[in-house]
Formats: structure tokens, C-alpha cells, sequence
DNA sequence: TATTGTTATACTCTATAACTATA
DNA sequence: TATAGTTATAGAGTATAACAATA
């Protein structure tokens, strides 16, 4: 029948759960202060942040689709919908006429000022308040790297051709319905 | 009112960054292989894999949905598919006629198996191939930390709802027997 | 032809509230 | 009264494919 699954051992295991566990506790608490201090959902806050760390508080629709992994049309979706609350707006750009230019709005910026604080200490309440200067660190370091693999990584099912190694490892299971 | 709370420092906000894009990468990659090799959302596979951690494979809905935070409507949603597709079975308990046993079924147990493979294959590639061994030790010790901290910690503007207290019962935190 | 973005659409998931029934 | 679970329902979010306009 199955081949016998390749084991992680109880470390691995460890970090896996407790990662997915604890974002995903942070995340719903973060959620939840900025629907409520601000109407926001995690990906609108998100848009908006990166839009305030860029020049002029401008970004193509493309390269915040890159900051922000979700497809194309759900940017559409979300930018649409902070247009009509006034905290971004959308202009044709000059220099390529097929791209949108996404500016946040004073507005916008208020709303995102007035999140921040509560933002915060959510963090401090629920992560970093747990946590010594060198766990911090050390979390900064470790998934840092982390999560620089995986932007280099490409989807397994996507590129499908190269495979890296171990032509013993058969990961592919393909089971359709 | 305060006029601004002890901002993050560069190293808070890099932990910050890295663990919510290092662990929403990696869950997008995880969803994706789920879907394709089991057609199972992170929610279901969630459910079948505590199931199948559980003593004869069974678990009252409550128990459940304790383990995965939603409400009480999204987990009958989830064990209302799951039941459609043969996965599980839902059954009144004996011992209490208002509770429902969910129980993995041997199908459940084989789409379970089927998905393994690749699921252990995403975390090698995507997680554990940036990390050394040592990385991976203070991942679960550090994030596991906090996790147990997001736990104790209630949600600062939401009244204390359903607390169980039995003291002889459920004082482990993460793996029950 | 390739890229940028929008629209249309369908579907999944989650949350709230009202409800039933058991304890 | 409190707890266990379901139902009804509504809304947000996401993905895909077809599409238009520009490069």
C-alpha cells in the first residue's frame, strides 16, 4: 500500500506547529484590534503600510501585487474598495499607460496612523512580551532567512520541470478527487 | 489620549515582517499541495490529522474545535463536508446526548496517508532546507514559547467568554496523551 | 505577442444570531 | 440557566477565465 511516510522528528514537528500555530494566533489578533480600531482587514493594513514606506506613497498595482502575494484580481478587489472609502486613489500612470497608479490619500494615512498605536501593543502584549532581546533575534534572523528561501523557491507544481535532488524521493502523490 | 506608544525597533519589526510572510508562504505552499493531493483545505486537514491523533480517532465537536480556534458554525460547516465526503462520521455520544463524536473514518485514515507524503515534502523544501538543525531547535523552543504565552494571554478587548476549568483535566498544553 | 489591469463569476470560509435539545 | 450543536444567512476574500488596452 502507502510507502511508509518520510518522518519529521519531534523537533521539526515542534517548529512547524508552533509556527503555524503562534502566526496564526498573532494573526487573528491583529485581525481583530484592526477591524476594530480601523475597519481594516489584515490585507487592506498591509496595502496601506506598504503604500506609507513608499516614495510618495505611490506603488503600481503590479509591484504591490508582488508585496502582497494574492492574485491580480483580488488586488483589483481590495484597492477598489479602499478607493471608495477615500484612502487610496487610482490614477493612470504617466509613463506606461497600461499601469494604475495607487496613492494613499491624507485619509488614509490617518486611518493608518490611528491603528498603528494599538497595532503595537497588540505585538508587545502577545509576542514580544513573551520573548527575551535574543529570542527576538534570534526570530529575526532564523525566519528571516526562512522566508528568503522561500521567495527563491519557485511552487513545487508550477515549475515542475527541475527537480533538486534525491530521484529516490517521490513527493508527488497527484491524487484528483 | 497617548500620543505614541514605545514604537518597535528595527529587530522587533524584522521578527515581526518574518514571521507573518515566512508562515503565510509556507501555509499558502501547504494549502496548495493539500488541495491537490487530497482536495482538503488547511482547516480540513487540520481536523483529520487531530482526529487521527486522537484515541480511537474520534473527538467531540467542543474538543475540536477547541484545537481550531473558529467558531462553533465554521467547524459543523467543516465536519458537514467532511461527513458528505465519507472522511468522518457524526454520531450523538452516550455518555452526554447533547454532544456529536466525530470519528475518521478508514477513507479519512487513506486520504490522510495519501496526503502525508507530499505535505512533509513541502515543509523539507520550503522550511527546513534554509535551516540547520540548531535553527530549527530554537524555532520550537522560541515560537513555542510564545505560542504557550498567546494562549494563557486572553484578548484584551473581548470579555473572557468560554473557559473550561476542570482542574484535573486539560492542564497539557499541546499534545493530550 | 506579452503585459497590465478589470470584470464577471463562482466558490470557500468565517461569523453572528436565532434556534433546539439536553444537562 | 448553561452547554452542545445546528441552521440560516450574510459578507469578505480569493481564484479563474475572458476581456480590453497598451507595449
Amino acid at each position: 500500500m502507502s510507502p511508509s511516510p518520510p518522518p519529521l522528528d519531534a523537533t521539526q514537528l515542534g517548529a512547524y506547529f508552533a509556527l503555524i500555530e503562534a502566526s496564526s494566533m498573532l494573526k487573528h489578533a491583529v485581525e481583530q484590534q484592526l477591524r476594530e480600531a480601523g475597519d481594516l482587514s489584515y490585507v487592506q493594513f498591509q496595502i496601506l503600510a506598504t503604500l506609507g514606506d513608499s516614495p510618495a506613497g505611490s506603488r503600481r498595482m503590479t509591484d504591490l501585487a508582488d508585496g502582497v502575494v494574492y492574485s491580480r484580481s483580488g488586488l483589483t478587489y481590495q484597492a477598489q474598495t479602499l478607493e471608495k472609502r477615500g484612502l487610496v486613489t487610482r490614477t493612470p500612470s504617466p509613463d506606461d499607460e497600461r499601469s494604475v497608479v495607487v496613492t494613499l490619500t491624507d485619509e488614509g494615512r490617518a486611518v493608518l496612523a490611528s491603528v498603528f498605536p494599538g497595532h503595537v501593543a497588540v505585538l508587545d502584549d502577545l509576542l514580544f512580551a513573551a520573548l527575551s532581546r535574543s529570542d527576538v533575534e534570534a526570530l529575526a534572523d532564523i525566519l528571516g532567512r526562512a522566508r528568503d528561501h522561500m521567495r527563491r523557491t519557485p511552487p513545487r507544481s508550477a515549475g515542475q520541470r527541475r527537480r533538486r535532488k534525491t530521484p529516490e524521493e517521490d513527493p508527488t502523490p497527484s491524487r484528483p478527487r
